[in-house]
DNA sequence: CGCTGGCATGTTATCGATGCCATATATGCA
DNA sequence: TGCATATATGGCATCGATAACATGCCAGCG
């Protein structure tokens, strides 16, 4: 409630002094130091940040937007962007789309009407809609995890997902499986595709038969890994080995394994891309292909605070990150 | 980048007509209106909230500032509070303290300087100091899930801790078990402590001997849910059922319980307070006092708008919301 | 001694939107 | 017809902080 002007009075100084004061800058007696503190700490007083903004033209808020805070790979990507962040002096604004092109609409707004200072954004679509959108305004974007049209000017930090999923596959093949189901998330998002590709990549490879190719598009969501897993399981022969696009998918593949009472490896082999929550009483057990989310959401976090400070190349940037094959239980021994 | 005066100039009027016709205030015409809105289409205008919060002193913002949401109670009642805050044009900023009360402190801070209208706070700790702050500087709270100190002047939404407690408790002793360890939270906490109080009510009415009362203090987390259980499967002779305080305790005392090769119910009777999350591949599985986290978030959210709209009656109130106990496969048959 | 430059503080304008008050025409009703 | 009222629009001040510029003091140095 009370303002610098207040504290001004109260301490027999001018506001800019105050000002000078609170931020540390330019010069000041510690005669005036201990006056002002005295003044603020007897007032309660606290800044306010809208009118420091409004005349700086910045926020110190960066936002992420992405599709679904509650799966363990984003929470761990957005503590890296927040710690990141949080050393710069930058808070962060989370918001969630669901994978809703709409809701990512309306949040991108919302951002820019609150005078963020920079957005990383994991496009619900594959589409440049949204990043022009934010770049129009002429607020900073770097996009995570997923690509988009080569027509967008953008920096880009992701995973290396068709290599890591053809490692996966490579290495149930290794263990002598040919009926290979993959278990996949929404054909529009770039990370379900490119997974995909993977594992076509290591069956045309292992010169496997097309028809033994079973690829299922759904969401990356615990329901869907559950309903593709009771198809899969319904084929006849059924596929002695699956491969879950995620660690949500694989989670509700698991479930409809064990309800249709198949033991993991010994039924049916599993593996998953990223790594799996913790709470789950049963890990570590899967054989995953995991991102390295927390780096991934630092080194967006540094690329854009680095742009923030105009200290970044002036060409596009795209990091690719590699992925880490951990070996576990769930893909099982050598078939005989 | 645009701002109202550059669409004014556009539209050949001036800057307060334009604010009309954005916010829908006030008298203009429908060619003015079409006039500003192709206007404000052709600059790819976006308001600037910052300059309209300062003069209008309203931001539009509330905060819910929890100790962990990553936990399924909180992340269901944060929904509440979103889905509520949102029907009535509020954007909700979440922030996470972990149990930390100079985190919360300094949430707090950030959150006043950026004028947010109100907070809603699940307070680390039982002092009232985080909220004296909030409303020395003349910002509503709402106080949600723990007690404060009765000289603290402040609305609160909360459920009954200590009758879930006994009730669950009453259960397991209507089973037959004499000998129930609870595992409860920090000390400090007063849900921890409810949970222990109504614990105890239950035993003492079933006239059974304190020395076979065992009380576990630790904190609302997985890894000290292991601990506690580690502890309790050591006690000679060894309990026949454990209560536990919140899920997440539930859940690193279950994978103890599995770890120690024993069985629930069979080998140990287990209840818990709170649902557990639903990926855990076993549920719905768990006996438990389930709290109306959702009816929480609401219920506060509604409270706090009211004091902002001015209509909440000028006393403070304390809502208090029952559990429901809901039996299951854990808390086992009768003992015979 | 006068000039330079670090130090300390203040004045004024400004960020972008809106509250308040003023103005002007059109419409309704006694 | 006259006056109240609804409609449509604009001018100016203002929210609280800071950028940009200005002022004054004093030490140091050639």
């Amino acid at each position: 409630m009370a303002t610098i002007h207040d504290v001004a009075k109260r301490a027999g100084v001018a506001s800019i002094t105050v000002s000078r004061v609170i931020n540390n800058s330019g010069y000041f007696s510690q005669g005036t130091r201990q006056r002002v503190e005295a003044a603020i700490a007897e007032l309660g007083y606290v800044p306010n940040r809208l009118a420091r903004s409004l005349r700086s033209k910045r926020t110190n808020i960066l936002a992420l937007v992405l599709t679904d805070i509650t799966n363990p790979f984003f929470t761990t990507l957005a503590r890296g962007v927040e710690d990141t962040a949080s050393d710069a002096g930058f808070i962060v604004i989370f918001c969630n789309t669901d994978e809703s092109e709409t809701e990512e609409q309306k949040y991108l707004q919302v951002l820019l009407q609150q005078q963020v200072d920079g957005i990383l954004l994991v496009p619900a679509r594959s589409t440049s809609d949204s990043v022009e959108l934010v770049q129009k305004h002429g607020t900073p974007v770097v996009v995570l995890d997923r690509r988009l049209p080569s027509s967008a000017k953008v920096d880009v930090v992701r995973c290396e997902s068709v290599d890591g999923a053809y490692r996966l596959v490579q290495l149930l093949i290794g263990l002598g499986h040919r009926q290979i189901a993959v278990l996949s998330g929404p054909k529009i998002v770039s990370t379900a595709e490119d997974r995909v590709t993977g594992y076509r990549q290591a069956m045309v490879e292992a010169g496997i038969d097309n028809r033994l190719q079973l690829v299922y598009y759904g969401a990356f969501t615990q329901s869907s890994g559950y309903e593709m897993a009771q198809q899969v399981l319904n084929v006849n022969p059924r596929p002695t080995a699956l491969f879950a696009a995620n660690n949500l998918i694989a989670i509700g593949a698991l479930k409809a394994v064990r309800d249709a009472s198949l033991r993991v490896p010994e039924d049916i082999a599993m593996v998953s891309f990223d790594d799996l929550p913790a709470n789950l009483l049963t890990s570590p057990f899967f054989t995953v292909a995991v991102q390295p989310a927390y780096e991934m959401g630092q080194k967006a976090t540094q690329l854009l605070l680095a742009r923030l400070a105009g200290k970044a190349p002036e060409r596009c940037q795209e990091v690719i990150l590699p992925t880490d094959l951990v070996v576990r239980q769930s893909s099982g021994q050598a078939l005989n």
